[in-house]
DNA sequence: TGCTAGAATGAGAAGCTTTTGCATTCAATC
DNA sequence: GATTGAATGCAAAAGCTTCTCATTCTAGCA
């Protein structure tokens, strides 16, 4: 039930709301522009505006109930979190995401930050390459 | 000699790339935005417009010149590609941008890269968090 | 269940960064 | 110094995102 995520994170359970969350729920499409989710919208019939879809989904990062990423080539793209934190991999060919997690590398950031004297907030690290099929292809 | 520099990337020596190549190289501030590079222009009293500034950094970047980055919020900097490849680390609260480089991390994106089945052509990392200075201020 | 106050929404305008079109200017070569 | 295609400047336009404001809706309460 949707608006028990959105209760919880503090959010009146607003029709456009609870529509937005299913859809990342749904998962049709991991990561999502606000364009993405404003088009499923539409499709299922819904009437939302694509003003309010960006206002939710940055709502929903605030909230925590969704992670923001900047793949290389504009928009923000963005996806359910659910379980843990992890990184990007992309073929810059096909456009194809995948996901991994290295616990080597998040220890390294770790302690890059500590000896630099920052106390870390956040990171993010993006793979770009030529996916299997692509290569392929070419 | 500035000049040089552009002739081997195959570029005319105009007076705006020579300009734009002098002030990346000069430093002021290791990495700049467009704007940044167009405003320090008209400050040395060179009449260049917006647009070739753009034009010229996507220029030098494509020959090697200079990096990209995209940090978090919004424009493409630039800096001058001297050496090699290194990561940045940035203050949420100031701004301030420091550098680093990670043979363990680069070896793990490598292994990761190859284990997804891609072809790495690149890759970003960028961590967030407080510098030492705005940790003592908050 | 009906009302009310305040929050949320939709539509369009506006904001920012970046790109593009085109007439004019310039760098390189002869 | 003249020639020619490349480079430039300006203004317009594009693309994504945010903002404004009148209207609608949710939550809470009578
Ligand atoms: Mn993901
Ligand atoms: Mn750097
Ligand atoms: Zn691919
Ligand atoms: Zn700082």
């Amino acid at each position: 039930m949707e608006n028990l995520d959105l209760k919880k994170a503090g959010l009146k359970a607003t029709l456009p709301r609870v529509k937005i969350l299913e859809i990342l729920e749904k998962n049709a499409q991991r990561h999502m522009s606000a364009e993405d989710v404003y088009k499923t919208l539409l499709d299922t019939g819904e009437d939302v505006g694509l003003a309010t879809v960006y206002r939710v989904l940055t709502q929903f990062e605030a909230a925590g109930l969704v992670a923001r990423h900047h793949f290389e080539g504009g928009q923000s793209v963005f996806e359910i979190n659910q379980g843990e934190h992890h990184d990007h991999i992309l073929c810059v060919s096909c456009g194809k995401v995948d996901e991994f997690v290295d616990e080597t590398i998040e220890q390294r950031q770790r302690a890059i930050a500590k000896k630099a004297g920052y106390e870390m907030t956040d990171h993010s690290l993006y793979i770009y390459g030529i996916c299997n099929e692509c290569q392929k292809k070419a």
